[in-house]
DNA sequence: TCGTATGTGAACGACTTGTTCATATCCTAA
DNA sequence: TTAGGATATGAACAAGTCGTTCACATACGA
């Protein structure tokens, strides 16, 4: 994540987008740095360089801030490249998605938040309709163009192939402080891209009863 | 859960025992009514009748008491019972479990908690040290049991069965809000306990890529 | 150039978190 | 039964957070 913007020192207005980059900017930072807990609005405003007062009047909490921190680094890494293999795209976009949680340090703060979001309606909302829909469209949409193409049966469930390719990945986030038992992405399968088998031969690593949390996890090792 | 004991007025030492049980049952109503976030010292001390500073003795966090709670209301619902068919033992558990999320109204404490999780390193070590590996070590003896009866391949791998049979109603809870697209108890399957099939026909519900939440889950609904 | 809109920092009130301490009761040993 | 030690108790306290208010300084458009 990139550095501050400048905070200039005394009163006076400053530019919106100037004082909404550097809030973006500096939230995206302490969310990585620190943990979604310490991105609240007294703590931003310091950083960045900005009043809390207009914070408080551009988002509805800390935690949607958090979030729209989180989209602003995540998007221009989560991009779907469109090379017209379908198979091959989606591919290289499963990789970057795994490299951006696990080598560069996104799966702490995307954990944090999307456990976050089961006490803060306003960050589940947020993550939801701004983040979670939107990038499952994008990856439908791909998937959509390899049935055109022939590279995908006509009758695959979408949804069900969109679970299985990015699901063990998120799982990970959702249920990161797991004991290392079964989930490892070399399971994975793109069997469904050929169009060929029916069967699922390797399900993917999945959350399993009672066990979604511990401590082997070593960013977040007490 | 059950009513709070009587609390008495004026000072004075109460045993430890009945100052535990109080704590622990105010605890446990103020996690199903109110959320985690809800369960402070403060709180607690109040709805049992007890002293801040002596819950302050006793627990490291909130968020540990909470678990605690939680722990304690759960342990007679999730018994695992042995009439020495161990198939039709597991499909009683589990449907007591999914009965204990999805009727009882242990899904939400339990999605908070979990989410409270990613960011309480005591909180993380207590659900997995005092209830997630050990409930998963109770299920792995019932399934160990069935292979020395015949009644599961001697191959299997137990950690998957596990998961693949208490995954989906976990991942309900950890990502409970979520868009209803493809997670359907009706889908999980039993099979692995026949011994016969080598094939997972229906990959059980998962979470998904950037899609773990959603504002569709009613109690959640802002 | 001027008027309006808005970002600004300081101040404020309410609340939470965590600790301290003298007191009242429980419990065990003699 | 009594006495002493241990500990649960409630009030008080300090520090910090959360959210709002308000007069001021600047940006911006007509």
């Amino acid at each position: 994540m990139p550095q501050t913007a400048a905070a200039r020192p005394g009163r006076g207005r400053r530019p919106a987008s100037e004082v909404r980059a550097a809030v973006l900017t500096a939230a995206g930072r302490i969310l990585l740095r620190d943990g979604v807990q310490a991105v609240t609005f007294d703590r931003v405003a310091a950083e960045a360089g900005s009043s809390k007062t207009t914070i408080y009047k551009w988002w509805p909490s800390p935690g949607a801030l958090a979030a729209e921190a989180y989209f602003t680094q995540s998007r221009r890494v989560l991009d779907f490249p469109d090379t017209g293999d379908v198979r091959a795209d989606l591919i290289v976009q499963l990789g970057a998605f795994v490299r951006w949680l696990k080598e560069e340090g996104a799966e702490k703060p995307v954990s944090e938040l999307v456990g976050a979001a089961q006490m803060d309606p306003i960050l589940a909302g947020a993550w939801s309709e701004n983040y979670a829909l939107p990038r499952r469209e994008l990856a439908r949409e791909r998937l959509r163009v390899a049935q055109l193409r022939g590279q995908l049966r006509a009758d695959a469930d979408l949804d069900v192939i969109v679970d299985q390719l990015w699901g063990p990945a998120t799982t990970g986030c959702s249920c990161s402080r797991c004991p290392s038992t079964s989930r490892s992405s070399s399971r994975w399968s793109t069997r469904p891209c050929t169009g060929r088998h029916h069967e699922q031969r390797d399900p993917p690593a999945q959350a399993w009863e009672g066990a979604p949390v511990a401590t082997t996890s070593e960013p977040s090792e007490a």
